[in-house]
DNA sequence: TTTT
DNA sequence: TTTT
């Protein structure tokens, strides 16, 4: 089919450092664990209350998982946008579970650090350093735009002094 | 915590016709099996391949329930924005599982038909056929806008703020 | 700076055709001009009333060109996610007028057909009719993903042919 | 019509203070000029470019007006959610302008503090604390906000002549 | 100018 | 299970 959108966002937190893995073909995959928070007023009680969710991200957009190896630590504050899929496996006893993810691959997957702690002293000369936007997939040419000859995004094929904190 | 956003984004079709369930306090649940698929070109082999993701999607918005109920058939395709949410639960042999959904419940949830098929007789309360959009949550007053003692949205009367999540 | 993300997104029907131009690099942009409406009911007279709100919408996207030359037209449900932009010019008489427009150039642009319509065989060949999803940007090779040697999206290199209807 | 869908989304920094007016009905409106960037190389020279973007958004939400009021300064982080408008005024010699704006006003509606830094060390025993969501509808009893102590300092390198509204 |  |  087509004339679908599957599409998530997420503003939230690492619940802890990156995982990452390298795949038999020389690829790597991150994996995030990051928690959204809303607080309400019971309208009942008055009191405030909390829920947190917490979401499991796969990265497999190869400039991403760079990004999210390097600069990703526990309590990161990213902007994310991916795609919902459900993964079918068994567990040891031969239990089919079912396991749902933010997926980042290709197009229109986006990892954005919204805080920029580390690095370099933000506080510094003026300039502050570090949040940085990449998005996925590889460098995309455009035929005749406003940038022709350019590139908004993360250049994956670049060492990492290609990225400026 | 805060400073997160949790948002899904969809656009696709209805694998059956929504599940109505109603609820100890009187409302309504509304679940959707709703398909997105894509197509791509296989760059190796040159095929052409399809992938299709289904979302289960929960609607506890009162308005919501209300349209999904009789507007949306099996087929139909949806704009729909809710909220990801992993619950726990257990099968009949004790063993937990998970079940992560996207939620429409109060502010920042939408459900637009995008398909004015509108065949049947939902001419009953007032019978509009056609796409129509209407999102979720009370109705808000605005104290000063552009739009002074009117409301761009559905007008449900209950509460359904009671569920905490 | 960064850290930042500049998102839109439309489902709109178009106004009129797309207004296609050849630019000098050879390339093209394609110019929509796209509704979105909402209906409400005014809390105090009761009276139903609606607000269609329209939105300049610019394509760079090499693919996303090709789309919509081809198959948009008047009248075509579209789902479009771009980006905001405000150019200056001067008009005639040299003063200077700003218009925001919805630029569709790079990642994280898409463009979906959600009515498939089709009609007046626009394909020739083969004519399909419907929804069908294409993304912005080249081709996306990724490292060591779920689908290796696969696109998910729209390839811009290819002839006609690569879109099967 | 319906079965549209007009939405922005943007993660940015403010340009200056939060604008607040008040209006003859008593309620208030707050306009922010936001900025976002891009940032990339340009592939012909190497370079490292950019492109700020700045954006008007104009808050009718009651809650939300209150929220930038108070806890909003220059150079504070936020997410935003809301819809595109475009206003036709005249200037003192009678001229048509346009004006496009991201609306905050009724549901849908979100506006998220990003960096509410204070409070150290979200590496710590893993509470972070301070930013808070708002969202559009009724106005939300923001209970225990913390005002961020400090601002991170927005760098604008040129006067207010920049923002091109 | 669309759409219902 | 949808849709093309």
């Amino acid at each position: 089919m087509a004339g679908s959108v599957n599409k998530v966002i997420l503003v939230g937190n690492l619940g802890a450092d990156p995982e990452v893995r390298s795949l038999p073909s020389g690829g790597k995959v991150v994996n995030l664990s990051v928690a959204t928070s809303e607080n309400w007023r019971d309208k009942n009680s008055g009191e405030r209350r909390e829920r947190t969710e917490w979401h499991r991200v796969v990265i497999f957009s190869e400039g991403l998982t760079r990004v999210a190896e390097q600069y990703l630590r526990k309590g990161s504050k990213v902007y994310i946008e991916g795609q919902l899929q459900t993964r079918k496996w068994q567990d040891q006893s031969g239990q089919d579970k079912y396991s749902t993810e933010i997926v980042l691959q290709g197009f229109n997957s986006t990892l954005t650090m919204l805080d920029g702690r580390g690095e370099g002293g933000e506080g510094g000369g003026g300039g502050f350093s570090s949040p940085r936007q990449f998005e996925g997939g590889r460098g995309g040419g455009e035929g005749g735009g406003r940038r022709p000859s350019s590139m908004p995004a993360f250049e994956s094929g670049g060492s990492d002094d290609d990225i400026p904190f």
